[in-house]
DNA sequence: ACCGCACTA
DNA sequence: GGTAGTGCGGT
C-alpha cells in the first residue's frame, strides 16, 4: 500500500498557520483583510467546450458528437465526440473516420458582400473571414447570470469562456446568517478563535479533491471554518450553474479553492459538468505531483524556462529551490512563483467592466498580398466588422467610445508593423468612416513598396471606455469633433483629410475658454443642431468645472472618462517580463537569457 | 502619445 | 494555426 510514492505529502515546505488557520472573531468580522482573509473563497467557472457548446444551443443538438470548424482545423470538439478518442490536434478526416456521425459545424464568417457574419456552405479562406461574435454574446449572457445571481460577488471575466467568482463577501453573509452564535462574539474576546465548526454536508456540492491517496474518510482530519466557507461557495456555484444550464443550456465546470491559481487548477480536476472543491488540507498533495507548467502563467515560456533551469517537471520538485536562487535567476519577481508553489497566490478577483478595453478584427492570409490595392479590400471587411461590433456593444452601452485605430500587417515571416491612429468620438459612424482611415495608415504602413507579401492584417479599436453614468449622451445624428478639450487637435485631424466626402463643419467660440468649438455633420442643415448640442455640452462642462474646483489642465475630458485606472499591485502580479536579475555581473543561462533579455 | 513586442488562452 | 485580449518598455 505504501511502497510507491509518498501517500501524504511532505508537510515541511507548508505554514500550517497558513494551511489551517485558527480563526479569530475578529478576523471573522473584519472587512478589511482583503486577500489575506483567512476565509477567502475563489472559483472559476468555465464553460465546457464552449464553441461547441454554443453550436449545439444553436442547433438544437443536445447529444451528438460535434465539433467546430475553423477552415481546416477543429478549433472545439465536444465531450461525446471525445469518446471517440476525437481531439482538437485531429484532422477533419480522421476525426470523421473515428466517427462516421460526427456533426461539423463550421463558425460563422464574414462572407465577401454580406453585411453580418452567417453559417455559409461552402467556406473560403480566400473570401471569408471568421466571426467569432455568436460566441461573445452567449458568453455575455453566461457573464450576466453570473452577475444577476451574485451580487455582492467580484466576478472577472477571465477570457470568452471563463470567470473568476470571489465568492469570499457572500459566504460570509451566509455563515453569519447561518451560525448566528459567530454573529455575537463574547464581549470582549475578540480575539478568541471561533468555537469548532460543524459537521459539513458535501451531498450535491461536487467532488471534493482527495488530502491523500487513501479513500479511507475516516481518516480525514477534522473541518476548518475555511472548509465550511467552501462548501458555502459550492452551494452558490452550483445553483449558478444550474440556472446556465436551464436557462441557456450551457454546462459549466468549476474550481473552488482559496485563491485563484488554485481555483482555476482545480477546475480541471474532474470535467465536464463537474464542480471541484479544493480544501487546504488537500493542497499539498493535489500540487505536489502536478506539472508545473499546468499552472497559471507558467504554461508558456517562463514554464519552459523554469524546467530547463532546473531540469524538472513537477511543483514537488521545485519546493526544494531556495527563494534566493530563484530570485537571483528570474529576479525580485520570482517570489510570485515560489509562492504559487506552496499554494499561496494573492492576486486580486478583480471586476471587469463587461466592455473590453480593445477591439480586434484580423485576418490571417494563406494566399499573400503582393499588391498594395488588395490591402483596402480586407481592411474594409475588418472594418465592417468592427462597425458591427462597437454598434453592438453600444446597444447595451450607448456611449462607447474607441480610443484609437490601430492597423497592424506582417509582412512575410517578419514580426508585424502596425500604425495608429486617434479614432474621433462620434456617436454615428459607419463602415466607410472605419475603412477610410484603415486605409490612411495602410498608406503609412506600406509606404511606397510596390512589392510585398502581406500575410495577416489587423485592425484593432483600443482604449475602448464608455462615457461617465451621470453623463447626459450626446444623442443624435451628428459627429463632435471637439468637445472635450483644446488639446485634442488630432481628434479634428483624425476627421478631416481621412475621409472622403468631407462632412459639412460649423463652429463656434467659447466666450469663457477662447475654446473653439466645432460641429460636423453629413447633412448641412444637421450642422447647426448639431453645434446647438456641443454649446449646451460645453456649457454643463464649464458648470461641472467650477463645482469641482478642479485644475482646467487635469480634466480634459468632461464627464467622457474612460473606466478606472488598473491598480495593479506590483508585488503581488505575476512575473514582470523586464525585471533585472538581481546580479548583474553574472550572465544568465541561455534560456532565462531569452526569457528575460530583448533580442 | 505612439509603436513594437511579449505573453496569454 | 487562427482569432483574440492585455500590459510593458522604449522613444
Amino acid at each position: 500500500m505504501s511502497v510507491k510514492g509518498k501517500e501524504r505529502a511532505d508537510l515541511d515546505h507548508y505554514d500550517p498557520e497558513d494551511l489551517l488557520p485558527a480563526i479569530t472573531y475578529r478576523q471573522l468580522h473584519s472587512q478589511t483583510l482583503g486577500v489575506r482573509d483567512p476565509l477567502r473563497v475563489i472559483a472559476l467557472c468555465d464553460s465546457d467546450a464552449f464553441y461547441a457548446a454554443c453550436e449545439m444551443v444553436r442547433l438544437g443538438i443536445t447529444d451528438k458528437p460535434l465539433v467546430v470548424l475553423q477552415w481546416e482545423s477543429l478549433i472545439a470538439v465536444n465531450y461525446p465526440a471525445r469518446k471517440f478518442g476525437i481531439s482538437r490536434m485531429d484532422k477533419l478526416k480522421d476525426a470523421k473516420a473515428r466517427c462516421p456521425e460526427l456533426v461539423v459545424v463550421h463558425v460563422a464568417t464574414y462572407k465577401e458582400g454580406e453585411k453580418e457574419p452567417g453559417y455559409w456552405d461552402n467556406v473560403d479562406t480566400r473570401t471569408h473571414k471568421v466571426s467569432l461574435d455568436f460566441y461573445r454574446r452567449e458568453s455575455a449572457k453566461i457573464h450576466g447570470i453570473f452577475r444577476e445571481m451574485l451580487p455582492d460577488a467580484e466576478v472577472e471575466k477571465a477570457s470568452i469562456d471563463e470567470a473568476f467568482i470571489d465568492f469570499t463577501q457572500p459566504v460570509r453573509k451566509l455563515l453569519l446568517h447561518r451560525y448566528p452564535e459567530l454573529a455575537q462574539p463574547p464581549p470582549d474576546e475578540l480575539d478568541n478563535v471561533l468555537p469548532p465548526p460543524p459537521p459539513i454536508k458535501w451531498d450535491g456540492l461536487g467532488n471534493i479533491v482527495p488530502h491523500d491517496d487513501t479513500d479511507d474518510s475516516e481518516s480525514s482530519p477534522p473541518n476548518t471554518w475555511h472548509d465550511v466557507a467552501i462548501s458555502i461557495a459550492a452551494e452558490l456555484m452550483h445553483k449558478v450553474r444550474e440556472e446556465v444550464r436551464i436557462k441557456l443550456g450551457y454546462t459549466l465546470s468549476a474550481g473552488i479553492a482559496r485563491n485563484k491559481f488554485l481555483a482555476k487548477l482545480s477546475a480541471s480536476y474532474r470535467k465536464p459538468n463537474s464542480q471541484n472543491n479544493l480544501l487546504n488540507i488537500a493542497i499539498p498533495h493535489y500540487l505536489e505531483p502536478m506539472q508545473f507548467q499546468k499552472i497559471r502563467f507558467l504554461g508558456g515560456k517562463l514554464g519552459d524556462a523554469l524546467a530547463k533551469e532546473y531540469d524538472v517537471s513537477t511543483v514537488g520538485d521545485l519546493l526544494s529551490v531556495s527563494l534566493n536562487d530563484m530570485q537571483s535567476k528570474f529576479g525580485e519577481g520570482a517570489i510570485w512563483i515560489y509562492e504559487i508553489l506552496r499554494g499561496i497566490d494573492r492576486s486580486e478577483v478583480k471586476a471587469k467592466s463587461s466592455v473590453n478595453k480593445s477591439m480586434l478584427a484580423s485576418k490571417n492570409l494563406a494566399q499573400a498580398i503582393t499588391k498594395a490595392e488588395e490591402g483596402y479590400h480586407w481592411i474594409r471587411v475588418l472594418a465592417a466588422e468592427l462597425a458591427l461590433r462597437l454598434k453592438d456593444a453600444r446597444e447595451t452601452n450607448p456611449n462607447l467610445w474607441p480610443k484609437t485605430l490601430v492597423l497592424h500587417a506582417r509582412h512575410g515571416y517578419e514580426a508585424s508593423r502596425s500604425r495608429q491612429a486617434p479614432f474621433p468620438f462620434r456617436r454615428d459612424f459607419d463602415v466607410s468612416y472605419i475603412a477610410g482611415a484603415g486605409n490612411k495608415l495602410w498608406k503609412e504602413l506600406v509606404g511606397t513598396a510596390t512589392t510585398m507579401k502581406v500575410t495577416s492584417v489587423q485592425l484593432a479599436f483600443t482604449g475602448v471606455g464608455a462615457a461617465e453614468s451621470g453623463q447626459r449622451s450626446i444623442e443624435g445624428f451628428f459627429k463632435n469633433g471637439s468637445s472635450s478639450s483644446r488639446n485634442d487637435d488630432h481628434v479634428d485631424e483624425g476627421l478631416t483629410g481621412q475621409v472622403e466626402n468631407a462632412p459639412a463643419t460649423s463652429s463656434f467660440t467659447c466666450p469663457r475658454c477662447q475654446k473653439e468649438l466645432r460641429a460636423t455633420a453629413l447633412e448641412d442643415a444637421e450642422v447647426n443642431a448639431a453645434l446647438e448640442a456641443i454649446k449646451v455640452e460645453h456649457g454643463d462642462w464649464h458648470f461641472a468645472q467650477d463645482l469641482a474646483k478642479e485644475d482646467l489642465s487635469s480634466t480634459e475630458r468632461p464627464r467622457l472618462s474612460l473606466r478606472e485606472p488598473v491598480k495593479g499591485s506590483q508585488a503581488l502580479s505575476p512575473p514582470k517580463r523586464k525585471k533585472k536579475r538581481k546580479r548583474e555581473d553574472e550572465e544568465p543561462k541561455e534560456s532565462i537569457a531569452r526569457f528575460f533579455v530583448r533580442r
